[in-house]
DNA sequence: CAGTGAGCGAGCTTCCGCTTGACTT
């Protein structure tokens, strides 16, 4: 028997807990909440105001024995689950399950893992807030609600299996709105006007200065104009202004940050971000990883402290402490930290070292003093011309924080270049070494990355920290959205440049519209995304959450009763579902484009059976249409006329060698050659299946066949020793099999093979 | 691996938030 059981949510902070408390103490976790809705079905009696039935999931079971056990050998009983909704749930789950008589008090919270708070927060239990656990019951339920009611109307309106919820139909509204704002977008083009100085008259290399024009004008012949001005111009220093300023350090992290911070600056997915800092905290090198606090326990204040004078210098430490501004918040962990920021680096994989380094330099940083910067800016005069050119510079007086951390922006501007600016006086003439237009192009808003999502999730109040990467990978599992990259596309720009009072032009190619890691949405994401809109538009409008979370929090006051916010939503919300049920036809999201301009049959896009498909003709008067797949590039919202029509042409026939078909065809791995049923794959920007010959495609299979009989070294029987990408390999029953490093392959024998055959099969057994 | 788009119907899919492994490649 032992004295005092404490039930924890994570075993990591059990271990570190039961080293503060003494021998009469067992810490033991739960691993997060221990009972749910029941699987099958809603679990929610609606007739008998929302009756939850909850059950023990399949693989809580085993956790909630030991919990029993553990809880039948000890006499006192202790509840710590965290202190927000959540964790008030749990409490009250474990003392049902755990059969805790509900009035003595034995819920207890800590604030900070230290041995003080642990003692303190025993000596003053209380008993379980009912309040609080109503409103994680009503959070729970109407997320069921939602969930379960809206996803089978899409099954049968849209297509099987597909999902809908509070949370990832908004993640996906955003993905698909920001797209069709791209579509939309209508790029606009100035001349942006920059200048290189000098203060030399004769000296080209003297001191330089690199300044912008004030004006950006629309069209070439109009920057053209200005250009003649400027060569004709005498420029003087209009006026210099310094003003000093100061910069702070952005606060430590939450899961949100964290995981921007990492795609930015190590390129981590949000879900890689999630691994490894797990990892570092069951190893105890960071605290928890999922939180929305951005606070900072006293004994990490002061350690942070300790450090930065020993590391940098008094005069570089100032203690803060950050308010944490995200809508929603419930504060129950601190913010993302080095458990001991006197360790500077951590052991560990590569990926461990370069996080725990990011959230040392974050936090550190977080405690440092303000940079201190000068910020110049000179404005100089035309003698011809209301136009004036700026440029700016800044120092910085003192690095503060900037010397261990400073944040990425999403943003890349590249365009706020720092220079160091010379000495500089008012009235004082300049020279111009060279003046370029250069033509730019507006851009529209960027597409969403992973991690910008999540912050704008979090933004508008949606989710929490141990959902943003869950929620991610659902909306790219089931389809709506879509990871990729695009090589974007050339287009041509206009420079002209004066040089010695001669003015020349030139044309330039960029690549605008390229993107890397980017969140695009599918048809499918699109078509369900306006299919919610039209009916169900409460639910994804963005401030649907914030509003049921002011119920929740109200509910958690005891001001809202809880079964009764359920019934105002669930009344009005239930007749839609009916309404939609019984009015509303299947959408495919059907887009019609015109006609064949040869046969003048109808082509169509919609979203069929395995994906979206165009269709030639229809089947009314007898005939039989074509069917085409879209690629993987193509939305059913944006393809034309002359696009669907060109995925009609394959696969087409080349011709007969040796009495059979050569085809043509663009499948799932790229366009092939069909010949005698095998496939030969072309290459990617040396053979087009639109233009490709008979000769050409001879030859390619005439190569690919002759490179097959190279592969083979042995033969024996069934079992084919062959040359592979990786080296040779055995090959047999289509399966594949390695060869142990350092084989003499001359003197391989039948036997050899076999045994090697057996031997890898057993592995995988 | 490189396809599919006739129609019927049984049985299944699905939410969000708390926690980690148990899986496979």
């Amino acid at each position: 028997m032992i004295e005092n059981l404490v039930i924890v949510e994570s075993p990591a902070k059990a271990k570190t807990i039961e080293k503060f408390l003494g021998k009469d103490f067992r810490v033991i976790s739960s691993f997060g909440h221990i009972r749910d809705l029941a699987k099958k079905n809603l679990g929610i009696d609606v007739e008998n105001d929302f009756s939850p039935v909850y059950e023990i999931p399949k693989e809580k079971i085993k956790v909630v024995n030991e919990l029993r056990k553990a809880a039948s050998e000890a006499k006192i009983i202790w509840i710590a689950s965290d202190e927000d909704r959540e964790g008030e749930a749990i409490a009250w789950h474990l003392a049902g399950v755990l059969k805790l008589n509900p009035d003595t008090p034995r819920r207890i919270v800590f604030h900070e893992i230290t041995k003080d708070a642990i003692s303190n927060a025993i000596e003053n239990p209380r008993k379980i807030n009912m309040d609080l656990v109503n409103s994680q019951q009503a959070r729970r339920i109407l997320d069921r609600l939602v969930g379960f009611e809206i996803s089978p109307v899409l099954w049968k309106k849209v297509q099987p299996s597909l999902s809908a919820g509070r949370v990832q139909s908004v993640a996906v509204r955003l993905i698909v709105e920001r797209e069709r704002e791209i579509i939309s977008f209508k790029p606009e083009s100035s001349y942006r006007v920059t200048s290189v100085f000098r203060i030399d008259e004769k000296d080209t290399e003297s001191s330089i200065i690199r300044a912008e024009a004030s004006k950006r004008f629309p069209h070439g012949d109009e920057a053209v104009k200005f250009l003649e001005l400027c060569s004709s111009a005498q420029y003087t220093v209009g006026s210099i202004t310094v003003k000093p300023g100061t910069r702070s350090p952005a606060p430590p992290f939450t899961t949100s940050t964290l995981q921007q911070e990492a795609y930015r600056k190590l390129g981590f997915s949000v879900a890689q971000t999630m691994t490894v800092a797990q990892k570092l905290y069951e190893a105890g090198k960071i605290t928890y990883m999922r939180t929305d606090s951005t606070n900072l326990s006293k004994l990490a204040l002061a350690k942070s402290r300790e450090v930065i004078i020993a590391e940098y210098g008094e005069k570089y430490a100032k203690t803060r402490q950050f308010v944490t501004k995200s809508k929603g918040a419930q504060e129950a962990h601190e913010a993302i930290r080095p458990a001991y920021p006197d360790n500077l680096s951590v052991q560990g994989t590569q990926n461990e070292k370069k996080l725990y380094e990011l959230i040392w330099k974050r936090t550190i940083a977080s405690q440092m003093a303000d940079a201190i910067v000068e910020k110049t800016t000179i404005i100089i005069n035309m003698n011809n011309s209301s136009v004036t050119f700026n440029a700016t510079g800044e120092i910085v007086k003192f690095d503060g924080f900037l010397k261990v951390y400073s944040e990425s922006s999403d943003l890349d501007n590249h365009d706020e270049e720092k220079d160091l600016l010379p000495p500089l006086k008012t009235d004082m003439p300049l020279y111009y070494n060279i003046v370029s237009a250069v033509q730019k192009f507006t851009t529209p808003l960027p597409r969403y990355t992973e991690a910008s999502l999540v912050k704008k999730l979090e933004e508008l109040g949606i989710g929490r920290p141990s959902t943003y990467a869950p929620t991610i990978s659902t909306i790219q599992h089931r389809g709506y959205v879509s990871k990729e990259d695009r090589p974007g596309e050339k287009r041509q720009i206009t420079l002209y440049t004066l040089d010695k009072g001669k003015i020349t032009s030139a044309v330039k190619n960029e690549v605008a519209g390229k993107e890397k890691s980017k969140l695009f949405p599918q048809d499918i994401g699109m078509i369900v995304n306006d299919f919610l809109i039209e009916n169900f538009p409460e639910i994804v409008d963005y401030n649907f959450t914030a509003e049921v979370e002011e119920q929740f929090d109200e509910i958690a006051l005891g001001k809202l009763k809880w079964t009764g916010m359920l019934h105002k939503f669930y009344g009005p919300f239930h007749k839609t579902i009916e309404s939609t049920l019984e009015k509303k036809n299947r959408k495919t999201g059907v887009r019609v484009l015109g006609n064949h301009p040869e046969t003048g049959e109808p082509v169509t896009v919609r979203m069929g059976r395995f994906g979206p498909v165009a269709q030639l003709g229809n089947s009314d008067d007898g005939g039989k249409p074509r069917f085409a797949s879209l690629t993987r590039d193509q939305l059913i919202e944006t393809i034309t006329l002359e696009e669907a029509l060109r995925l009609f042409i394959l696969p087409r026939s080349l011709g007969i060698l040796e009495e059979a078909e050569i085809v043509v065809g663009k499948g799932k791995f790229g366009p092939y050659i069909r010949y005698q049923n095998k496939f030969f794959s072309l290459k990617k920007g040396v053979d087009d299946p639109y233009s490709l010959t008979l000769e050409r495609a001879v030859e390619i299979i005439r190569e690919k066949n002759e490179n097959e009989k190279k592969k083979v070294i042995k033969e024996f029987d069934d079992i084919l020793l062959l040359n592979g990408r990786y080296g040779p390999y055995l090959s047999s029953n289509k399966k594949n099999y390695r060869i142990p490093r350092g084989t003499d392959l001359n003197k391989l024998t039948k036997e050899d093979c076999i045994s090697i055959i057996e031997k890898s099969e057993k592995k995988t057994k």
